[in-house]
DNA sequence: GTCTATAGCTGGATAGAC
DNA sequence: GTCTATCCAGCTATAGAC
């Protein structure tokens, strides 16, 4: 594999932009300049700016599965508190690529490579929560649920998780520790209402 | 008040290309054209897109008001099938503007105005979902919760309603019924967790 | 791989006639 | 209120030298 110093850091400043003001206000040319890079250089590199969105987002499915991986090894029986410091995580890993959870309807709608690939991982990461739900479950933690009742309850779970920084911004709150130490107060009361 | 017949037409047109490409992709010049007004006719009653934006907010703020009038008029203490209903207008209600659900963060991050006023809304929404959830836990359909629960549980029905349309978009099935059918089940299952 | 230079286009916004 | 004409800025993307 190539070192492709260059490409790399080009990719982290245009992250560090777009988590700044939003992949519309930034422009091919401003990547470059903060980079320390030509414009032509840039499209060396990539072939366009959508191209440069793709690059980060195969930094996220890096990292994501990365950490999920440790997730998926660990506690397959899983207490409330488990899920609690899962939900933290997932808040920092999103503050990271805040950008991208902040456009995602908006960048998947404009480019359907895109659209296909976080589908996947959008089912995978749902199709592990599910089988955290159900290991949860049969360890006695939850009320016992049927299929669907599990299904939702883990869309439930994610779509909290996946969200809630974008809440909090809506709502005029940034993303302040406060904040997210209220988003783990919320799953627990979520959870609290299965428990046995 | 002055009847503005081309101000309503380009606001309405604007609103549906909006929906259909995204604030980004869609010019003053579109708009002007699909209105079938020329770009200087359209400078002359808004004075860029923002304030486009904005006046589609204004749209938004009335039918908002209306919609919740009667809402917060009638049953008081409320059951889950009324929740459920409120739901689905809510939903008819996003997928009219749904441009802007789908780019919120962004719109209000751009826009220092349009921020303060979607607070307001925001605060004035959660304020009346709050009061429903104390008269049905007086009404004795759900338990006793403490007053930060009930803030907490009240929170996580607003945020489920915001975001649901998104989520539908991200996980790669469209606004189907289907969607919406789902999503009033989701909502159906949190409750259950606190009825008595 | 990296640069400079630039073509080609589009969009925002205004001026001024009607 | 509405139009036409237009200016200017900024961006994408490429060509060609090094």
């Amino acid at each position: 594999m190539p070192k492709q110093k260059t490409r790399d850091k080009i990719l982290l400043i245009a992250l560090d932009l777009f988590n700044q003001s939003g992949t519309a206000a930034v422009s091919t040319n401003h990547i470059a300049a903060a980079s320390g890079v030509s414009p032509g250089n840039l499209y060396y590199h990539f072939r366009n700016k959508d191209d440069i969105v793709r690059g980060i987002f195969d930094l996220m499915e890096a990292a994501s599965r990365e950490g999920f991986a440790a997730i998926a090894d660990g506690a397959q029986p899983l207490r409330a508190d488990v899920f609690e410091e899962t939900f933290r995580f997932i808040c920092q890993f999103n503050r990271r690529f805040s950008f991208f959870k902040r456009e995602l309807p908006s960048l998947i709608a404009g480019d359907p490579q895109l659209k296909e690939r976080f589908k996947i991982v959008h089912q995978e990461t749902l199709g592990l929560i599910c089988r955290l739900v159900d290991a949860t479950i049969d360890a006695g933690f939850l009320k016992p649920l049927s299929g669907r009742e599990r299904q939702l309850l883990a869309e439930m779970c994610w779509m909290l998780t996946l969200f809630w920084p974008n809440y909090l911004e809506v709502s005029g709150e940034g993303d302040s520790e406060e904040g997210i130490e209220r988003g783990t107060k919320m799953l627990r009361l979520l959870l609290r209402g299965f428990q046995v």
